[in-house]
Parts: C-alpha cells; sequence; structure tokens
DNA sequence: TTTTTTAGTATCGGATCAATACCACAGACC
DNA sequence: GGTCTGTGGTATTGATCCGATACTAAAAAA
C-alpha cells in the first residue's frame, strides 16, 4: 500500500466525483443540480449562526454570487424559505422549507454512502473521520475560511448542566441537539485532530 | 467525535470542494478549469491500459462526450497529445505532453495538500487510504464503473522477477515503475480493503 | 454479410460559475 | 449628525461545463 498522501487525495477526489454523480442522479427528478442538493444538505445541517448564503458560499468553496443564483432557483422551487435577521438587516437567513425537508428524506442522498459504509467499523469512521479532520484544519490555515465542524467538539462550546450548554463565542445558549449541527465558527478542541504521533 | 458515516461524506465533500477552489486558482493562469487540471492529473498517473477517453470518463464520473470536449481544448493547448491505438483503431490514446508534464510541475496542483498532511503520520494516510478505498469499491458495486486502483495491490498482477510483474489479465509484462500507476481494470487484493473486524 | 456493440466526436441547449457592478445596512471616525 | 469604509446580498453578463442526442467508424458477433 503506498503511503503517499496524494493517493489519499485521489481517493477523495474520486469519491467526490462519485457522490456528485449521485446527487445529480438524486436530483434529476426535480431538476435539480449536484449543487442544490449540497446545498440543501448543508442547510439541513447548520446551526442558526450558519444559515446564512455566505456560509454557504464558504462551504461550497463558491462565490457568493454565485451561491446567491442557486438560492434564488431553491426559493422559486418552494424548497427553502429566506427571511430578514432580526437584528443585523442586511444578513438573510434561510432554512429548509417542509418541502426541502421532505425532499431530503424521501430522496436520502446520502443512502448510496450509507450502503457503502455499512460494514466498516464505528472505530474505523472515527479514525478517518479524525484524520481527514485534520487536513481540513490545515487546509483552512493556507487557504482562510472557516472549517465548519459540531459544536459538540468546539472549543467554545461549554457544557452548563444535562440538558443546557452555552457557546462563550456567540455569548447564547445552545440546546442538545444544537451541538450537533455545523458552526462556521468552530474551533476543534485538542484530541478531536489527529496528532503527529 | 460523532461515528455517523454521514460525518465522513460531508469531510469528504468538503475537501473536495476545497481541492476544487484550489485547483480552480492553478489553472486560472493557463484558462484551464478544475476539470481540466483534474484531468491532466488523472493522465499522470493511468497506465497504459487506461489513458483512453473512456476511462477519464469513468474516473471523473462524467459523459464520454464532456470529457471529449475536454479533450480537444486540452489538445489544442498543446498539454496532451493523442494518437490512434495500433490494435483497435477506434480508441484514442492520451499522454501529456511535454508542456503538460510542465505544467504540472510547475503547477503542482497537490502542493497545497501535500503541506496540509505534511504531519500527519504515514501510518494515519495508509489507514485511512484503506477506509476510503473500501467505501471506493463498495460504491462501484452499486454504480458500475471500475474503482482504479495502483497494480501493485492488484491480484492480476504477479511478480515473476525483481524488475518484472506480470498483469494476467492484459497478458502483458509490467515495469516497475508502472505497477505504481492506476488501472480500470484494478481488483485489489484481499488484505488490501479494511475489514469489518 | 448483416447486425450489434463499442469508442469517440459533433452539436445543441440548459445550467454553473466568476467577475463586475450595484444596493442596503452596519460600524467607525470625525 | 454626517461621511467613509466594510460587509451581506443581489443583478447581470459572458465564458464554460455538462448531459442528451445523434452521428461516424471500427470491432465483434451472428
Amino acid at each position: 500500500m503506498l503511503k503517499n498522501p496524494v493517493v489519499l487525495l485521489d481517493l477523495v477526489d474520486r469519491l467526490a466525483n462519485l457522490m456528485r454523480s449521485e446527487f445529480r442522479r438524486i436530483g434529476s427528478d426535480e431538476g435539480l443540480q449536484p449543487v442544490h442538493v449540497q446545498a440543501l444538505m448543508f442547510l439541513e445541517q447548520a446551526n442558526r449562526f450558519s444559515n446564512t448564503p455566505q456560509a454557504l458560499a464558504e462551504y461550497l468553496g463558491l462565490t457568493k454570487g454565485t451561491v446567491s443564483q442557486s438560492l434564488l432557483l431553491l426559493d422559486r422551487r418552494g424548497l427553502i424559505e429566506r427571511y430578514q435577521d432580526e437584528i443585523d438587516k442586511r444578513v438573510v437567513r434561510l432554512r429548509l422549507s417542509p418541502l426541502g425537508e421532505a425532499f431530503l428524506s424521501e430522496s436520502s442522498p446520502a443512502a448510496l454512502w450509507q450502503t457503502a459504509t455499512r460494514d466498516i467499523s464505528a472505530n474505523r469512521v472515527r479514525y478517518s473521520v479524525s484524520v481527514l479532520r485534520t487536513i481540513l484544519y490545515e487546509l483552512q490555515n493556507y487557504n482562510g475560511g472557516p472549517p465548519f465542524g459540531v459544536c459538540s467538539t468546539c472549543v467554545y462550546c461549554q457544557r452548563k448542566s444535562q440538558r443546557i450548554h452555552h457557546c462563550t463565542w456567540f455569548g447564547e445558549r445552545l440546546s442538545g441537539p444544537e451541538t450537533r449541527k455545523i458552526c462556521r465558527e468552530q474551533v476543534p478542541k485538542t484530541g478531536y485532530l489527529s496528532v503527529t504521533e
């Protein structure tokens, strides 16, 4: 087995290409492109600090103008809802509409992936996640832009009680389910990145 | 750390999106799109049984018509050379031109990735490669199309002597360097896929 | 020979995507 | 307050991708 990291890059690219084809297939009934499916999947996961066009653009690695057009399309199709932020009236908040949620749960874009990873032990998945997350984190250091991790592994997330967490970055309370969503400001705690060893 | 395989899918997608941006940046000087950079990288690695438009289309998950157009562009720019196969006159063989090789070595599209993975131990890389390769292999079972692995880990590749290998699929000899290239007919040996455990 | 399959190309139209310009709001500085 | 600058988002334009379809040529099969 080659140890060259380029092999890993090759695999990541190729897996992404295949899933891109899958997303194309998934979306073809509704006339959606792969990027639209990806956007819907992001909105399903984004927490309430990260459900904006800007965050989505950073997540997808596209420009805000490009993403804005995709969001217009999703809005016209009734798959998402857009509403103005209460405090900062410039920002637009996004959420899945009931139709959008129904689309995701019916088409389940990740189903093929779930099947393909069915026989891989949780340990192996965890281990690989740790490695890839480290790479992602490093890439961001050179690229700018947030790594988008879940709150539960973030340095800013503090557990107050059984059910209540607190985000010291935004200064707001988080419910348990909220800590499983992804945030653009996440900074991983030590121990959740693989070390050089 | 979440053990849900969907987190892994998310990471793969995101890393691919970032590298896509990187490829866009790399290619912008030459007016190349990300997919063109990916095509050149593929041709750098493909062995002599897999350097065809059809193989590239399968590799990228695109249709042959689409890939044909990209190849025309790369040809016009002088980055690749196309020539007819000796035996089967339908198939077109592809190789990097000196200009294409120079472009890759000067721009080195994988440089950012190399930097990001610098501090990750060879063991961790190997382990992750093994997991991702298993997923890729499974995805292909449902998707059709070859997984594209290196000859050295293929069941058809037999070592004849110190320097000479033999491919029992194509019935041809392979040199040492050739066994490090990727082939569309590769079938991984047991032991090179991670097991359920 | 005839038919079918396969590798590749040509053409068309829809859609992505970046770039640029633009608008609205927020915050800073005076 | 008033001005300036930065930021979040949209509108528009043009280049390019990409799939779909139709097509050619060669191989393989019947």
